[in-house]
DNA sequence: ACCTTAACTTGATCCTAGTCAACTTAAAGA
DNA sequence: TCTTTAAGTTGACTAGGATCAAGTTAAGGT
């Protein structure tokens, strides 16, 4: 989310341009993505599958609801929404997605996309071709035991919103956003405490079922209770 | 839910204990368990690990929040449902579980259970040890789909719940509820529109995020609408 | 069959968060 | 730069569902 510096949009531009030809082995991102625990033969193998496009930009699809399934998509830097559109025009936002994140995992069984995918700061993407993927993963047991570990991350992860979603106070539930979020973005290293919001009052609202005027009251409360600050999308815990 | 014949009960244990012998290529449920698109010879591998354990009464538990992860469980017959307890004796309803489910992917990663299962209904459960069954799927490249596929698709209705708790009405909830209960019940070959609940309206509500008091008075709302028939615990749609 | 306890139902009241509306601020485009 | 539009904030009002309370029904145990 808006992290490596708000300000400096160009640097930050060029920056992504070099980064994402960085092969798996060289990623930063190693320790919380597919090659975790693999020989660095196996990282070379994997390398192979992966394919790296030029950067997206805020609105672009990584894929859309409805699409045939293909690639899983990992999040190398910036950041992705991922959301049901209904037909009436509605959405329900599903999760924000930082660098080390994979999208489409949800896909698999259907073989096609039941949510739409989103970038919401200009962001690098690995794509990988899912079927490469399997085969790969039956030569290489490291990758199978990586893949489940991932794929069981994610429901633990759905399982961690249900219980979020559970907690009926709205106060409950942007608190337990805030401090989820903190928490992923100190595991990649960057401030849990001083972070900037890529996403809106709205999707925020629409993700933890608020409408957008309870979230605005709620970040003034906060502020209020000097629990944090708070400047537009700029978020001092 | 409570399917086979609610009046005969002492049947019902009959019939399952001998259908808890049942290897898995004669078991009812291969199309919707692990098995699914398995050569028989690769069944009957499978068939050497899995665990046939007696049934399991109302109560009984699967498995406690806390528990080091070892097996993966797959409800045969009855009803299994999950939760995650709190710390001050509360508790959150995270699923529950009819036959041909599989219980427990959640804890893959972390390797220990973050929530506790516990038996609704008088239940047949086959244990599969996982690090064997990870073995087996090296060995065995359509299982190693299969399980993709699993994972993929808890993912998938992890997803489906939260899209459910998205929609705000109280009366949206219980109405997709008992539609996505009746869908599963359809797949197993059972009536998808008089069945039996086999969990407490308390259970329902604190799935759901709704008071039981709301739960018991939309019952009553849909049935004076006409939409459906209720007495105590069966439902007529 | 009885008693005890838990599950459920129904009614009355309250409160949280949603809705409606007006205004402010910031970003994007000509 | 100015204009236009989207995003965010704040206030007033409302409604849906939670909570509190009392009563009913059914199940489980002896």
């Amino acid at each position: 989310m808006n992290f490596p510096g708000h300000p400096a949009l160009q640097e930050h531009k060029v920056i992504s341009f070099e980064a994402i030809r960085v092969a798996c082995k060289n990623c930063t991102l190693t320790a919380l993505c597919l090659p975790m625990g693999l020989t660095p033969e196996d990282v070379d193998r994997l390398d192979g599958i992966v394919r790296r496009n030029r950067p997206l930009h805020r609105g672009d699809f990584l894929f859309r609801a409805g699409e045939r399934f293909r690639s899983l998509y990992v999040v190398k830097t910036g950041s992705v929404k991922t959301y049901a559109p209904s037909p009436e025009g509605g959405e329900q936002v599903l999760g924000f997605h930082l660098p080390g994140e994979i999208i489409g995992l949800d896909a698999i069984e259907r073989e096609f996309h039941l949510c739409s995918a989103r970038v919401l700061e200009t962001a690098a993407v690995c794509e990988v071709p899912f079927s490469r993927l399997e085969e790969l993963s039956i030569l290489v047991p490291s990758l199978q035991h990586q893949m489940y570990r991932l794929l069981s991350k994610e429901i633990a992860h759905d399982t961690e919103m249900l219980l979020l979603l559970g907690k009926k106070s709205a106060e409950d539930r942007l608190a337990a956003f805030l401090l989820s979020l903190s928490q992923r973005l100190r595991r990649r290293g960057l401030s849990p405490t001083d972070f900037y919001l890529s996403m809106s009052r709205h999707e925020i609202g629409n993700y933890l079922s608020l409408a957008v005027e309870t979230v605005s009251r709620l970040f003034t409360r906060f502020q209020d209770e000097g629990l944090l600050k708070v400047d537009r999308k700029h978020i001092l815990l």
